[in-house]
DNA sequence: TTATATGCCTAAATGAACGAGGTATCTCCC
DNA sequence: GGGAGATACCTCGTTCATTTAGGCATATAA
């Protein structure tokens, strides 16, 4: 039904995005994602944190248990080499895939 | 997965503006859109026909057999009112999310 | 001390899309 | 006559991401 939230499909490429720069931990890429758009794009839990799981097993992101700035225990993610390579085929697709949507959409809602 | 296909909950919005000028059967909807996209949205007959019974399903699209200009049996799809609304809204709600993604992603992979 | 924010997680249910199959008709060509 | 290929419809089983709704733990501010 997609309610109201995410395309799917697109949270992976997010995740992968944000922790591109440097290592984050879970909590602080949703909150990320959700500051960056200024709430337009909202990260549900449930969704996040089995997406990160994905993207482990899949070989794309790699974790490392450590402190946050405040002191607490948290699972920090970096991308490695093969999810760098992964988020830039995948943002070249979405990138493809939403000017044609766009294109065929043009006009609808503007 | 989505291998190389479409990202999901977008089908429905490219098929309710495909039909939105002038009824058009299921098979012609399929084509008008990989054509229009120049191949780049590909529409699995497996995915257009469950969504076009959902969306008839949900009073989104009225259909009715009649005869292409080929003289062959076909079934025709138009909008109704409320599938103009839902795809106004949705087309407003793709716009939005988009953007937001595609903002995120800027200098990924250009 | 109680609520709120941080931080992690899982399990069941929903449902969209994929892949692969099937039927039938029509045209074109050998 | 007989096949190939395009048109036109359909369904079924599988996969898989997301939603909804929980649970757990710690820290901090009211």
């Amino acid at each position: 039904m997609s309610g109201s939230d995410l395309f799917t499909g697109t949270l992976d490429i997010l995740i992968l995005h944000t922790v591109r720069g440097a290592p984050l931990h879970g909590y602080a890429i949703g909150k990320a994602i959700r500051d960056r758009s200024e709430g337009i794009l909202s990260v549900e839990e449930g969704a996040l944190y089995p997406a990160l799981h994905r993207l482990e097993r899949k070989g794309l992101l790699e974790s490392a248990w450590g402190k946050t700035e405040t002191g607490r225990k948290a699972k920090f993610y970096r991308v490695t080499d093969a999810g760098l390579a992964h988020l830039e085929a995948e943002a070249e697709r979405w990138a493809e895939f939403s000017d044609a949507v766009s294109t065929i959409l043009e006009g609808v809602s503007r």
